[in-house]
DNA sequence: GAGGCGTGGTC
DNA sequence: TGACCAAGCCT
């Protein structure tokens, strides 16, 4: 059953993309699935200008999921670089490991088998279904959470945390073809990430200005619950940050006394240290030394 | 379900 | 200038 409010955004956002996509390595035809789910777990949380350089190197070194599992987890820590949140890297390794183990070396074309790896969760299940199988999935990621929230319910920014009524609505947005359904989702994602941004909206750029319920409602402002921020000077986030980045820069192992001159807090430090190691990310070795997992 | 988890760019 | 934010996931 088409929902209305879809049918009339549907042509014009499909035709602004079709003009205003970017060109991503990992949007051509011929980049495997695998390509598209490395791109969408570095893509979490992670601006597409810093992804761009390390999903090229990882894609050269391990072009398949088997390749990455022949790889260490602490290479693939190391080749992760700067992109933050590194148990992401260590939870694609071992996703590349299951696929080569359970499911014969191809990333899965289900959306609930998807779901059973590590490191993927609703979003990123749904956006390989769509993007790298051309399946009709709901992907509900910010930015299309924010575009509904403006275009279809009216208000400035949707709610600290995903609701059940956001993904209906993606849902009976979605066109009824597989098609349309997977280039849909990926314009309305793009749209939000060039033009309803959070911060300063381009309206004058938008193809579905006209209908937008937030603009014809006269920009009322945000009204939810606070939006707390992370904080960062002196947490555990900085200390890990500052070890991880330290094992990753070196060749060999890191002595704790190293580790030790680049933090004031020891007690803090230690306890960071002690988590990274219980994580998976850090490897303890004789004589106090560490080192990514080998 | 709230909170933890990196990093750097933006206005 | 320092909050805020970026294609979330996991516990």
């Amino acid at each position: 059953m088409p929902d209305p409010r879809g049918e009339l955004l549907h042509t014009p956002l499909l035709q602004w993309y079709a003009e205003a996509r970017r060109d991503l390595p990992w949007r051509h035809p011929d980049c495997s699935p695998w390509g598209v789910l490395v791109s969408e777990v570095m893509l979490q949380q992670t601006p597409v200008a810093r992804v761009l350089p390390v999903w090229t190197r990882w894609m050269a070194l391990w072009p398949t999921p088997s390749a990455l599992g022949g790889a260490s987890p602490g290479e693939a820590v190391r080749e992760w670089a700067r992109l933050g949140y590194p148990r992401r890297a260590l939870r694609l390794h071992a996703a590349a490991t299951a696929i080569r183990d359970e499911h014969d070396g191809e990333v899965p074309a289900d959306e609930g088998t998807l779901r059973t790896l590590p490191g993927i969760g609703d979003y990123t299940a749904a956006a390989v279904a769509a993007f790298a199988f051309g399946q009709r999935a709901t992907v509900v990621d910010t930015n299309v959470r924010r575009v509904q929230a403006r275009a279809v319910t009216g208000v400035a920014l949707p709610a600290p945390s995903l609701t059940r009524a956001e993904v209906e609505l993606a849902s009976a947005l979605l066109p009824g073809s597989d098609g349309d359904a997977a280039t849909w989702n990926v314009a309305v994602m793009e749209l939000g990430a060039l033009v309803c941004t959070a911060r300063a909206p381009r309206c004058g750029e938008c193809p579905i200005a006209s209908r937008c319920a937030w603009r014809l409602a006269g920009y009322p402002p945000y009204a939810g619950p606070p939006r707390r921020g992370q904080a960062w000077e002196g947490t555990d986030r900085q200390c890990r940050g500052r070890i991880v980045q330290a094992l990753r820069e070196s060749s060999g192992p890191v002595a704790g006394a190293e580790l030790r001159a680049r933090w004031p807090d020891a007690a803090q430090q230690e306890r960071c240290i002690d988590a990274l190691v219980h994580e998976g990310l850090v490897e303890p070795l004789d004589g106090e030394r560490f080192q990514l997992p080998s």
